[in-house]
DNA sequence: CAGCATCCTAAACGATACTG
DNA sequence: CAGTATCGTTTAGGATGCTG
């Protein structure tokens, strides 16, 4: 387990709770817009950016980007460029970034299961 | 499994990858800044207000409260008002809020244990 | 105690157009 | 093909002060 030094000084074990933990950070970033799309997207293996864009409905090319290059500066994802005409980029999910593929499954498995629910709870709410 | 009619006028099963799919707004919704964090604080149980904002560090009351009503409206936690003076108000998860917390808490995990590799894959990133 | 009201900023996101 | 550049919008989030 890593440790952090908090604003008195200590050293306690890596916790979300903490407000200036690190560990706070990087939870946030996985949980964004469209890193469990892109996670999902890439798990059937090896994809072109225009693949990508095109797996995920209603990405820009920017915000897709932008995501992307977030995900390879965070050990997520890794980027193949190819010196070919016309440019051919691939993108994978790295060893690390493997290793979260399984937890942010099961979210996205939990939104797509349960999303009827939350849509009914809602409505009833609302009415109320 | 749940269907949504898509924009060709498809029924579809609920399916995040497409644009206009509700468990789309579910997951992102979840996944938000501060639900993570509500959902670890309401692990041990029943919370007042007071002692989910001193459970998670550096929230302020009004994202506080916005966060507990979409949870609220979206089916995942209850609220309790007890008519006393000084007011106390109960904060616990539903039986919805409850089949989320094993998926939630495992992309908590993931962070707690990974940030350091990801710091490091950051730092590393940004000298070169 | 548990919030609500108000104002404000920062940043994420999106639309469009263009390029090596 | 795989982006970048620029601009504009939206909205989450924060600071502060007040109330039943």
């Amino acid at each position: 387990m890593d440790t952090f030094v908090d604003q008195q000084g200590s050293e306690l074990a890596f916790n979300v709770m903490d407000q200036f933990c690190p560990s706070r950070v990087v939870l946030q970033r996985i949980g964004d817009k469209w890193t469990p799309l892109v996670f999902q997207a890439l798990k059937q293996g090896v994809l072109r950016f225009s693949e990508l864009r095109s797996a995920i409905g209603g990405v820009t090319p920017k915000v897709l980007t932008q995501t992307l290059r977030s995900l390879e500066r965070d050990g997520l994802v890794s980027r193949t460029v190819y010196a070919e005409v016309p440019p051919r980029v691939e993108y994978r999910l790295t060893e690390l970034g493997v290793s979260l593929l399984e937890p942010l499954d099961a979210v996205r498995a939990w939104a797509e299961t349960h999303a009827g629910s939350v849509l009914t709870s809602r409505d009833a709410f609302d009415d109320a």
